[in-house]
DNA sequence: ATTCGTGCAAATGCTTTGCACCCAC
DNA sequence: GTGGGTGCAAAGCATTTGCACGAAT
């Protein structure tokens, strides 16, 4: 279903002159297998169980290389690290509810905001080119603690 | 007209037993006279021409001391550093069109977000604090260039 | 005297990079 | 054998912290 993911992947390999390697298909698996979002941290931990070998800057670069390509995007959530989610070009964008409590990350979507973007571009004049909308707060489940 | 402020920090101050120093005021002083938005870095390079003693780790211990008494609200537009502005409870909340060219932040307020907040909230039994909104896009200027 | 503020330098956390080596074609 | 991939360690960058000293009460 996501097999597109590895078209790109593959022609952009092919376009850079770059090559694929056992572990950056490693890692192209495990990403495009994941829901939601992980950090170069979780990727390193969850591939070293596979492949004891891999190195921490392997797993930076290749994240580097699906950012690059589009497989990839990366989010902050107003931490000073990164984390990455499949760029699913097959659901449509969302954004994030992110609960200050126990740091978990719900997506949503919200047509609403899709149209009162473009409304606030043309009154800057901008061409925007996307959004991240994060709304912070406590989650169902932490309200009960 | 934002002498709250100033009440804030001093009450603040007092209430956790702490003291008022010359520095700390030189830099509350600062961000509380800029608009918009700043690095700490930013914050040192400009009271360092002031008080040349000044040390970045006192900028960024007051950064957090004015984050802890809310005069302060901290943003990372996605980057890994930390972006700072006033939290002005006379301006109404506001959001942020980003230029991915030239770094320009533009501020802009816009009520629908506010009421699809709380819809959205509702749906996944959320209890929010705050949320953000950042639109990446191109500047009329840099559209020119 | 005590308490807090400060500069300095070291430490931190996350990420990138230089380099020598390894592998695949 | 050449070009790219990799681990390792070192470097980078923003930020925090330990410590000894300094200032104010």
């Amino acid at each position: 279903m996501r097999s597109y993911l590895k078209l790109r992947y593959q022609q952009f390999i092919k376009k850079n002159n770059l090559k694929s390697s056992k572990r950056r298909d490693l890692i192209f698996d495990f990403v495009t297998r994941t829901k939601g979002h992980f950090t170069a941290d979780e990727i390193y931990q969850e591939t070293l169980k596979i492949d004891p070998g891999i190195g921490i800057a392997t797993v930076y670069r290749t994240i580097r290389l699906l950012v690059n390509c589009g497989i990839l995007l990366e989010q902050t959530f107003g931490e000073k690290k990164g984390y990455f989610e499949v760029n699913d070009i097959n659901s449509k964008h969302h954004d994030h509810l992110i609960c200050t409590a126990c740091g978990k990350i719900i997506e949503f979507r919200c047509d609403i905001i899709e149209d009162d973007k473009q409304r606030i571009a043309e009154l800057h004049q901008f061409k925007i080119n996307s959004h991240k909308l994060e709304i912070y707060g406590i989650c169902s489940e932490c309200q009960l603690k």
